[in-house]
DNA sequence: ACGGCCACTTA
DNA sequence: GTAAGTGGCCGTC
């Protein structure tokens, strides 16, 4: 990849460094010996390093979160020989072999820090300090904070504003502060410094007779060494103005040894050093391999690897001869590890318990602490004025986040009226501001007043405003989608953001639900107080601007307090679990994006809808006829049970399936059996049905979603539904309009572009298949797929060796079926169910057609082998779908589980893939002038609404934004395909 | 008034 | 065979 690709870092962005080199010395030097059990292999430095990097991976550096790193490399040496060695060719050369038992752990730590699926970096011709610099320079460069995992003091030069330094197998953190104390100057004149005074370890001569004390006196004294050497004649003491006129150039060559070289052509650039998502299986099979059994233990809890059905990884060990006889190898006193002491050597560090190494993670600390804390409805603030209010707004500053919450009138944020909002920094300590609480008797003459004692709204958002949008405060709130449409209303734009729900959809999607009340009852074992008993429910329910201001207080600022809770404990799940990027890139974004998407909506005709009614009314009350005429008798064609009766009692049809609670199916599939032996009835009511449904969920509900003051409808998309990644919509479901049948379509045609301007539908063309093909590598798919062939055909051709040319259309309907059985998992039923052919002949199908697409078969099985052991799959974008249960015992629901995670990485990756396009789009728009607005998503589809002059211009700009979406985290071994249409409405351009 | 069940709509 | 949401019916509260 090269650099221009590479992602820029932020000012949000983290990036630790570790110093691999040394720490291995120190380790080996610091910690007790200790080798393999199994045969000897020392380990000792091994095991230092793995439990140093989990701790780090695990809690990265502060106790705080907002520190965890997003960017994470471990860098070493690569040879001893570098560019500092033709300058100087004694530099470092007086240094001794490293020890025996030393040499076969080099190769097993890098082979460590790619088993924690972290970065490992070296790099021929450059010491890893130089490494550290270059990264580290770039980095905060880019405005991102820096942090040195080293105890080299060598590495003191680079520490700055943005870049820290720590020692881990100390605990020491060096800032300003720490280097001043060790050279007597700050970061930048350590080099100074350290060409006068050399340095005995790694051979750098400086000046004889000079030593920290004296150079850092000089240096303060002259500035740096150019100027001292330059007025050195003026020094008083005769044998040090000596040493500095006769040593100048050693003191210049010393200073070039020291001088990191910050430029480094480093192959992988820092970008690329992101944070990724953690392989547990391939971190325990290492741990397994080096028999440290607390740390597999601990790392299998957390990363939920199997611990038991992992196989210790096997590899070779270069440096390492396995002794003919145990115990031949070692002479460090106690590292021998002969036949008789084997037993006694414990499997991991002696004297070192790892409860001091491996320190409880970060997450599992705070979800620990946090949850312990009580939460206490009475102790809450209610602020009356404005100066309370600023001061709230200061302390949100000094913190530097913020929990946010509004209180409105609905739960449409379309339509909801701001009452309040709620403010929380700090576990406990939560306010609410009241806006527009009105007196209970509204619904009276008088009454409807505003309660006295509220800040009035203008004056409060002027206070908030410059906060909720400064980027030195985070706001924190729990699915921000609906306070963002509230506050953009009142011409607030929320940023930067957090939001819990996404937080806990990112790290724990399939495992429950994350809602609030949810969420605060799993982490901090706390009920908040129900909407329902502040407003009540159903007709006697009041809107919460009707609620006594002491009641919503308890209720709105333990909202606040909740989410602040929840995200001490969900943040650093981000690193821990590794899915700081799937979190940043493909969730967060999204907020407003969506946002915009709600707040625009789309125009329907309520016209058509209101004479398509007609129209589904009059042809249900035909068929209503007939059906009763066939029945002999009237009854509710809608209600299953009496339908039953008819068919199945009093007509004696003969029943087939059951349904779960015992009753006779009516389902259409039932019913079309039926009717193809003859039966009049069952089509009628099949037909019947159709229309019902097309009347009541589409023709008669879509006019009651108008929003009076847009005249548009407005969907409300959720961001964290589903096990998978995708959206889904709600209120109305835009996802689900009909589009197969010919009278279904007629709703589709009321989706009607404003005057002046075309929809604009742009699909991707068999998303899931490219996808699939992509994944489990299938020659043939991809091939079909750049050849831009017919894949359904090409299956089928595949498969039963028909010549594409001139195939029959029932062959190809198959292989379209068991193409999209595939993706679901494929069973026989099931097949056998599509095709309404008998389960062998599907088995038979099935066996076909993995003979020839044996690539599919493997990635099957090594899906459901992920599964069990994991207990999640993940998408090509590291996106997690946890399925908890999938170990169950019942086979039906285990097979149940195991076919929606095969399922789950198809589907997800293809909603990953167009989250990326949609978090792209409006930007790429915006930069091509083009006034194009994104209205609605249908899972492979983009709609938009477009100035009928743009359309020309528009269609191919997004067609290259959702096809190349992949790019460049990602680069997919087949096209995309996109075709997109325009036209006055949804149905004509789809 | 609420919730489970069934049926139907989409990708 | 995967993933969703909505409406009508009907029993329970």
């Amino acid at each position: 990849m090269s650099t221009q690709d590479s992602p820029a870092l932020t000012a949000d962005d983290h990036l630790i460094l570790v110093d691999g080199s040394t720490f291995i010395f120190r380790a080996y030097h610091a910690l007790p010996p200790l080798t393999r059990k199994s045969d000897g292999l020392p380990v000792g430095a091994v095991s230092g390093f793995c439990n140093m990097l989990w701790k780090l991976l695990q809690e990265g550096l502060s106790p705080e979160p907002g520190d965890e790193p997003t960017h994470f490399a471990v860098i070493f040496d690569h040879s001893a020989q570098t560019f500092r060695n033709e300058i100087y060719p004694e530099y470092k050369a007086q240094r001794p072999e490293p020890p025996e038992d030393l040499v076969p752990q080099f190769g097993l730590i890098r082979e460590a820090t790619r088993a924690f699926s972290t970065h490992c970096i070296e790099q021929e011709g450059f010491e890893a300090d130089d490494l550290i610099a270059t990264y580290a320079r770039q980095a905060a460069e880019q405005g991102a904070r820096v942090t040195i995992v080293s105890g080299d003091k060598d590495l003191m030069q680079l520490i700055g504003p943005n870049v820290g330094m720590i020692d881990t197998m100390k605990n020491k953190i060096f800032g300003e502060a720490e280097v001043f104390e060790k050279f007597g100057v700050g970061p930048e004149k350590v080099i100074e410094v350290q060409s006068l005074a050399g340095d005995s370890v790694d051979n750098v001569p400086g000046v004889p007779g000079i030593g920290l004390k004296t150079a850092a006196l000089l240096i303060n004294e002259f500035g740096d060494l150019e100027t001292l050497l330059a007025q050195a004649d003026t020094i008083k003491q005769k044998k040090r103005r000596e040493n500095l006129i006769e040593f100048a150039d050693q003191a210049r060559i010393s200073k070039q040894l020291v001088t990191l070289k910050q430029d480094v052509p480093v192959e992988i650039p820092v970008g690329d050093l992101s944070v990724t998502d953690m392989d547990g299986p391939k971190a325990v099979g290492f741990l397994k391999a080096m028999g440290f059994s607390t740390l597999t233990k601990r790392v299998a809890e957390v990363t939920g690897a199997d611990q038991a059905g992992i196989e210790a990884a096997d590899f070779d060990v270069p440096g390492w001869d396995k002794p003919d006889h145990k115990g031949r190898l070692m002479d460090r006193p106690g590292g021998g590890s002969s036949g008789s002491e084997a037993s006694k050597v414990p499997g991991d560090l002696p004297g070192a318990p790892d409860g001091m190494m491996v320190p409880q993670t970060v997450a599992e600390a705070r979800a620990e602490r946090i949850g312990a804390m009580q939460v206490d409805n009475s102790a809450y603030e209610t602020v009356t004025s404005a100066d309370r209010l600023k001061e709230w707004v200061a302390q949100a500053y000094e913190t530097g986040y913020v929990a946010f919450d509004t209180e409105t009138t609905s739960l449409d944020a379309m339509q909801a009226e701001l009452v309040g909002l709620s403010l929380a920094c700090d576990p406990g300590k939560a306010c609410y501001v009241p806006l527009t609480h009105k007196d209970g008797e509204g619904d009276l003459l008088g009454g409807g007043d505003l309660v006295d004692g509220q800040i009035p709204m203008d004056e409060a958002l002027c206070i908030l405003k410059p906060m909720l949008e400064d980027s030195a405060v985070l706001k924190i709130a729990q699915n921000l989608k609906y306070d963002w449409l509230v506050m953009t209303r009142h011409g607030v734009d929320i940023a930067p953001y957090d939001d819990t729900m996404l937080l806990s959809y990112t790290v724990d999607a399939g495992k429950g639900g994350n809602g609030m009340d949810e969420l605060s009852e799993r982490w901090l074992g706390h009920k908040p107080i129900p909407f329902k008993e502040v407003c009540g429910s159903g007709k006697s329910m009041i809107t919460f601007d009707k609620v006594e201001i002491g009641k919503a207080t308890a209720y709105a600022a333990e909202d606040a307090d909740v989410t602040l809770r929840l995200w001490l404990i969900l943040k650093p799940r981000l690193a821990s679990d590794r899915m700081a990027t799937v979190y940043e890139t493909l969730e967060r974004p999204m907020v407003p994006v969506l946002a915009r998407m709600e707040k625009r909506g789309i125009s329907v005709d309520r016209q058509m809808l209101s004479r398509l009614s007609g129209d589904f009314a009059q042809g249900m009350a035909a068929v209503e006829s007939e059906i009763y005429e066939l029945a002999g008798e009237t009854f509710n064609i809608g209600s299953p049970k009496q339908l039953g009766d008819i068919l199945f009692g009093k007509m004696g049809l003969p029943g087939g399936k059951k349904t779960k609670t015992g009753a006779w199916s009516t389902s259409a599939q039932v019913l079309e059996d039926l009717a193809a032996e003859g039966h009049a009835l069952p089509s009628k009511i099949v037909e019947w049905r159709q229309l019902s449904k097309l009347k009541s969920t589409y023709s008669d509900a879509l006019p009651g979603y108008i929003n009076p003051e847009t005249k548009r409808v407005h969907t409300s998309y959720a961001l964290a539904a589903t096990t998978t990644g995708r959206l889904s919509s709600s209120e109305p479901n835009l996802q689900n309009i009909p589009v197969r049948t010919e009278s279904g379509r007629k709703i589709r045609k009321a989706f009607v572009a404003e005057k002046g301007h075309k929809l604009i539908s742009a699909d991707y063309s068999q998303i899931e298949l490219r996808v699939l093909a992509h994944m489990a590598d299938i020659p043939q798919l991809k091939k079909a797929f750049e050849d831009g062939l017919d894949i359904h055909a090409m299956t089928a051709s595949e498969m039963f060796g028909t010549p594409i040319e001139g195939m029959d259309p029932m062959v190809r309907r198959q292989a379209k079926a068991i193409n999209f059985g595939i993706i679901y998992g494929i069973s026989a039923f099931g097949l056998a169910n599509q095709l309404g052919i008998s389960r062998g002949e599907a088995g038979d199908y099935i066996k076909t057609y993995f003979e020839r697409f044996p690539g599919i078969k493997d990635y099957m099985e090594a899906t459901k082998k992920q599964v069990h052991a994991n207990g999640y799959v993940t998408t090509i974008f590291g996106r997690k779908a946890h399925y908890p249960d999938v170990n169950t015992k019942n086979p039906n629901m285990r097979a149940f589980y195991e076919r929606a995670a095969i399922n789950a990485p198809i589907q997800g990756s293809a909603s990953d893939i167009l989250r990326r396009a949609m978090v792209r789009m409006e930007d790429r728009l915006t930069a091509s002038k083009l006034d194009a607005q994104m209205l609605l998503q249908v899972h492979d589809e983009l709609i938009f609404e477009v100035p009928e002059s743009q359309v020309n211009d528009t269609i191919p700009l997004i067609k290259d934004v959702m096809e190349n979406a992949c790019d460049p985290a990602l680069k997919l071994s087949v096209p995309l395909q996109v075709d997109a249409r325009a036209a006055d409405n949804w149905d004509e351009a789809h």
